[in-house]
DNA sequence: TGTGTGACGGGCG
DNA sequence: TCGCCCGCCACAC
């Protein structure tokens, strides 16, 4: 086995996306771009996008709690039903109109500001 | 090895 | 105000 080993845990930038998805509390939501200006890559919040994408496969990861900066459930298209993605976040107390977070400067969690 | 992709964000017309 | 374009960076093929 030498080096080919270690196929577990790489230590990638998708776990770590993992790890602060899984911190956002629960009926709080926060935006890609946050994670991604939490993980020091401001301008990168499209690795945070795709990174989800492979969370899909991780059911720790509450990818629902993570919108676009807009408030907006871009995402719910990958979550297989159309109402899915909407319907975990109102289970969770957040209101949702037309795949539109309600009040989402309220519910908004920064991760660079709540785990500074 | 290099190119393309991507669940975004900000800027410009 | 709305819409379009460009930029970022890691991963898959």
């Amino acid at each position: 086995m030498k080096t080919s080993d270690a196929p577990q845990q790489k230590r990638s930038f998708f776990e770590d996306v993992y790890q602060v998805v899984k911190l956002i509390p629960k009926g709080k939501v926060t935006s890609y771009g946050a994670i991604a200006q939490y993980l020091g890559s401001k301008g990168s919040a499209r690795m945070v996008g795709w990174a989800m994408n492979q969370a899909h496969a991780m059911h720790n990861v509450p990818a629902h709690r993570v919108v676009n900066r807009q408030g907006l459930l871009t995402g719910k298209q990958h979550f297989g039903e159309s109402d899915r993605m909407q319907r975990l976040l109102e289970a969770e107390g957040v209101e949702v109109q037309d795949s539109q977070i309600q009040n989402f400067a309220q519910r908004f969690w920064d991760p660079s500001v709540e785990l500074a």
